[in-house]
DNA sequence: CTGACTGCAAACGTTTTGCACGGTA
DNA sequence: TACCGTGCAAAACGTTTGCAGTCAG
């Protein structure tokens, strides 16, 4: 993967093989929490430290890199920010995908009702995934 | 508020005064961090103790009596469970408003398009509410 | 070459726990 | 009365920080 150093670079962010990996364990395995994150990345370096992981996570999420997910009854996870989307979490297998949905009509709803002015939506769906039902 | 004392029976829970106290601060506030929880219900019973806080915080979520409202870049926020909604959280003035909205259309298409199943929705939009607009 | 980044360990803030006492059902 | 809940203090936990050495630009 040719691109993490340039992302790296383009937000201001030295690319460090630890930044690289965290970037390339999250482009794989989509969404992980800190100690997840720690374990793998720990597989390609095995030196890396917990401090590490955290300070980094932090700082790309400050440089817009990556994205904190919030859910329900777990850990943060992170992910690598792309299109805005929102998440469906299997509560069995623990999966957690990315889906797209049309929230114009939510967006609209805020905006009739509340008077309430945005374009940001959180949105996460807990359920059964395909394979697990 | 006499159905406090009630609505606690009814979940296998004891009405102490910290815990009416609590659903009462919540009813009045609608959405607070435990910090603010803590400080409110000092306000009534000057020697109420954190720890006892964050015991029935979490011993009312099991209860499934109150329920923790997780938002971004911000401490958890709780509230008493009623009818299923989202959050609409201001950015300038910090309140979280409660919203309903209509979720059909999320639900179809994680059905469709994932097929995921699932009744439950997690939505809170960021934004600026009429006051500060 | 220089400032940013790393690993380590210590510090920090938040949450949980153990215990003796007190209060609800 | 029996047991659950409380307050307190200590412990545990997750995360951040300070520092000396290292590395990317």
């Amino acid at each position: 993967m040719k691109e993490f150093p340039i992302l790296l670079n383009q937000n201001q962010l030295k690319a460090t093989p630890q930044r690289i990996a965290i970037l390339e364990v999250l482009q794989k395995m989509g969404h992980l929490n800190v100690d997840d994150l720690f374990a793998f990345v720990k597989k390609k370096q095995s030196s890396v430290s917990l401090a590490t992981i955290y300070t980094n996570v932090n700082s790309m999420i400050n440089k817009m890199v990556l994205s904190e997910v919030k859910l329900p009854n777990r850990k943060s996870v992170y992910e690598i920010i792309k299109i805005p989307h929102g998440h469906l979490v299997c509560t069995k297998c623990n999966t957690i995908y990315d889906a797209e949905f049309s929230t114009d009509t939510l967006l609209q709803e805020a905006s009739k009702n509340h008077e309430f002015k945005t374009k940001k939506t959180d949105i996460v769906l807990e359920g059964v995934c395909k394979n697990c039902s």
